[in-house]
Parts: structure tokens; C-alpha cells; sequence
DNA sequence: GCCGCTGTAA
DNA sequence: TTACAGCGGC
């Protein structure tokens, strides 16, 4: 038995916005802690890890482990079905093979009921440790979202550099190059504004564009985006969900 | 001589903008009363029915029963070349097989004649009898318009259950079903936001969802809609143009 | 100035 | 069919 209450929908539309583009059907691992989602995209290019720790919703009821596989469209569509501003209560029970999405309007006057026959996925949750980076830049989400969106109008890879003072978001093409710098700026008004990066090695390294731009979906999640690089390892895209979890998005360079 | 002036070109604009992507070629029935059209979707499935009295017109000289034949996707187009606060007024000679629309800015500084050649359309008025329905539902056409959009996302069909408490639209499909409950509620601080149910029977019926959204286009004439229901008639969906007509859409359950 | 929608291109 | 961009309305 599952039941979650969730006073804002918009939080999870947003989500799902997030990363239903990248993923079409995948598992929902739900425990005693909260909702986890690993899934690869079909390339098996980038994986994508969603974190939604229990105090994220009102009510967060799991009597056990249980993995629920979903059509990410689907459920998109049905929660795009709720208003903003509407409550959202989710139930599964054990032995059923549908998940139900109840959505209240603020007044209550309307009530929708939404039920949506579940998949049986194959996945597994892998264990990802903590990865040590060699240089972690934290910046505005929106503004690295335009820089991607900007760049991939000129070519397909981005080579990210980063050294102690400012990180360096490049890319080359037959019709000529670009290269935009974002010096480190702590000291600015709003904290979500800044640019900071930590640095214990510099990097420099290329990525796919196109995957890089489906990772900025989830810029409406968080007003930062914090990208991790070292050069023998994946690099981490992760976008916090306000202190509840964080959608994360891991690649490797090419 | 058929000739009119409307102070409020806006008003003929969404009048269109409901019809004509459900119909391409209607006569506009001219009399010393009025202006009706009726028409039948291509594939004679639904009806719709437009009426707007003369006292919607500042002016209103129809000096004999006409009937004007024109394509309501060109008559759209040109109408969209006025702005929504220009006046317009419309003339046609008799004998004449062309339209003229004259806008006429605010200012009167800027003057458009635009004439439309007519068409030759086989048509009669139907005299269509006033129905007795066993459910009558009146809502804000904006929560109508949403709901079918939504079901419509999720399956083809929308059944539409009446009781006395509240309406209730459902649809299933293979991904899931749906089901959205709207109470009653005649207590409400503004009229237009209301949900009035006037039943002597209980119905339930089955409708298509594209012709649904297809009607839902008269959304900006009107705050709210009717429903009307009987189990042997067709539906009956209303859009009031401020005490001077109205667009119905007549269709039968599938 | 921001959001939503429509139309176009991949 | 789906994603991106430009235009219009609030």
C-alpha cells in the first residue's frame, strides 16, 4: 500500500517535464525514505537519477518496498490534467497493476480521479557513490540552460573549462567557433545569482549538446545548477529540489 | 441591401473563430429579425447553430430575406486583418455576388475595404423545435473547455453523467481512465462562476471528444455554457452572446 | 515583461 | 509525432 498527498501538483508536473523527454517508461523505487528513479536514455548515453525524499510530500505512507513502472508521457499527461494549484494524492495498493492520481481543486469542488495501468520494467537501483570531482561550478540554472541552447545553435559538443577564476563554455564548427566565459562571482546580491566554483584541479572537457539540452529541462525545478567534472569521470548535472531532493543527470565526456 | 454596422468588430471575430473549424462553407440567413446560420460539421455529425438578433448591430438594414453564401475561413481571414477595437460595418447589394467589409479604426484614421467574393451554397433553415431535456447543466465555459482537453488526452470519449448533486465527465482508455466530479454550486460569489444542475432524470451519455473540443472554440463568447441532455435527443451545447443570440452545437451520443 | 498558443521544422 | 521558435494576449 503507497498513498502520498502532495499540496502543490506543480512540483511533480515539473518533474516529469524533466526528465519524461529523456526516459519513456521507467521505475518509481519507492521506501520508507522517499521516491527514487535511475533510468538511462534509450542510447544508454546519460543516466538520470531523481530523488524525492519523504518530507517532500504531506502525507508519504509506504508500507514496503515497492518499485511502480510507469509511461513517463502517460503520466505526464495525467498530471497535466491537475491544475497548479491543486492537491494531489497518489495511491497504489499491493497486488493492483494500476496507480491512482486524485487531484482536488483548492475550492474542492471538482474532484478528478485518474487511473493508470502500470508496466512491468526491468531495472535495477544501482548504487552510485559519491563521486570526487575535480571541479564543481555551481551558476544560475536559467543561464546555463541559454548558454547550451546558444551553443548548440553553432555546433554539437561543448568543451567546458574551468579554472580557478572563471569557467569557459566553448564550441568549434564548420561555420566558425564561440566561447563564453562566466567569471566567478560570489559577492552578488541575490545568492542564487552567483557563479562559484570550486576547483582542485582545472578541466577541460567536451560534451554532447544535445544531451546537455535535454538535461536543462529541468530548469524549472532550481534557480542553480551545480556541474561536477573531473576528467575520469562522468560529469554530474544536478538541479536541487528546494531541501526535498534533487533530479540529477549524469554523462560521460566525449 | 443588406447592410450592418458593428461597433465591435471583436464580437464577429470570435463568432467565426467558434464555426469555422467546424464547418468551411455556410449561408448567413438574413431577415428583418436577425442573422442565423446552420450548418452540419462534413461528416454530418454535429450541427451548429448561430444566431445573432439585430439588436446586436448599431445598425441593422436588411431590407428583404438573403441569404449570403461564404467561406468562413476567408471571411476569418479577413475579419482577422481588422482590429479587435475597429469598427466594421458589412454591405451587400442585391444582386451583387460579392460582400464588402469596412473597418475603421478607433481614430477613423485608418480605413480597410475588403470585399469577398460569395458562394453558391445549398442550404435550408430547419426549423429546430425547442427539446425537452432531462439534464441541464450550466458551468463556466472555461472549466468545460478544460476538462474536455483534458479527457481528451487520455481517451476519444467522454461520458457525461448527471445527477442532482453534480456532473460527472469520464472517459476510459487503454493507458488508464478518468473521471472528474463537479459539484453543484449555485452559492458563489460571481454568477459566471457557477455550476447549476436542473435535472427531472438522471442521464448518462457517451460523446465524442473531438466534436467536444471542436464546440468548446465558442469558449470566448460566453463565461458559461449549457449542457443540455435526454437520453433520445441529441446534446444540446450552449454558448450565450450577451442577450442578443447565441451558438449551439447540437450533437447525438455515440 | 511574462506566459500561453500556434505554426513550422526535424 | 515531437520539439523549437516566433507572435499575440494578459
Amino acid at each position: 500500500m503507497l498513498e502520498l498527498h502532495l499540496v502543490q501538483n506543480s512540483l511533480l508536473k515539473k518533474v516529469l517535464e524533466s526528465i519524461k523527454d529523456f526516459v519513456t517508461d521507467a521505475n518509481f523505487h519507492y521506501s520508507a525514505t522517499g521516491c527514487s528513479l535511475q533510468a538511462m536514455d534509450s542510447s544508454h548515453v546519460a543516466l538520470v537519477v531523481l530523488l524525492l525524499r519523504a518530507e517532500a510530500f504531506e502525507l508519504y505512507r509506504c508500507d514496503r518496498n515497492i518499485s511502480v513502472g510507469m509511461n513517463l508521457n502517460n503520466m505526464s499527461k495525467m498530471l497535466e490534467c491537475a491544475g497548479n494549484d491543486d492537491a494531489i494524492r497518489i495511491k497504489a495498493d499491493d497486488g493492483n497493476d494500476t496507480i491512482t492520481f486524485v487531484f482536488e481543486s483548492p475550492t474542492q469542488r471538482k474532484v478528478s480521479n485518474f487511473e493508470m495501468r502500470l508496466m512491468d520494467i526491468d531495472s535495477e537501483l544501482l548504487g552510485i557513490p559519491d563521486l570526487e570531482h575535480h571541479a564543481i561550478v555551481k551558476m544560475p540554472s536559467v543561464e546555463f540552460a541559454r548558454i547550451c541552447k546558444d551553443l548548440s545553435n553553432i555546433g554539437d559538443t561543448v568543451i567546458i573549462s574551468v579554472t580557478r577564476e572563471d569557467v569557459t563554455f566553448s564550441t568549434i564548427d564548420d561555420i566558425g567557433s564561440a566561447n563564453i566565459v562566466c567569471s566567478q562571482n560570489a559577492a552578488v546580491a541575490k545568492p542564487e545569482e552567483a557563479t562559484v566554483i570550486e576547483l582542485n584541479e582545472p578541466v577541460s572537457l567536451t560534451f554532447s549538446l544535445r544531451y546537455m539540452n535535454l538535461f536543462t529541462k529541468a530548469t524549472p525545478l532550481s534557480n542553480t545548477v551545480t556541474i561536477s567534472l573531473a576528467s575520469e569521470l562522468p560529469a554530474v548535472v544536478e538541479y536541487k529540489i528546494a531541501e526535498m531532493g534533487h533530479v540529477r543527470f549524469y554523462m560521460d565526456p566525449s
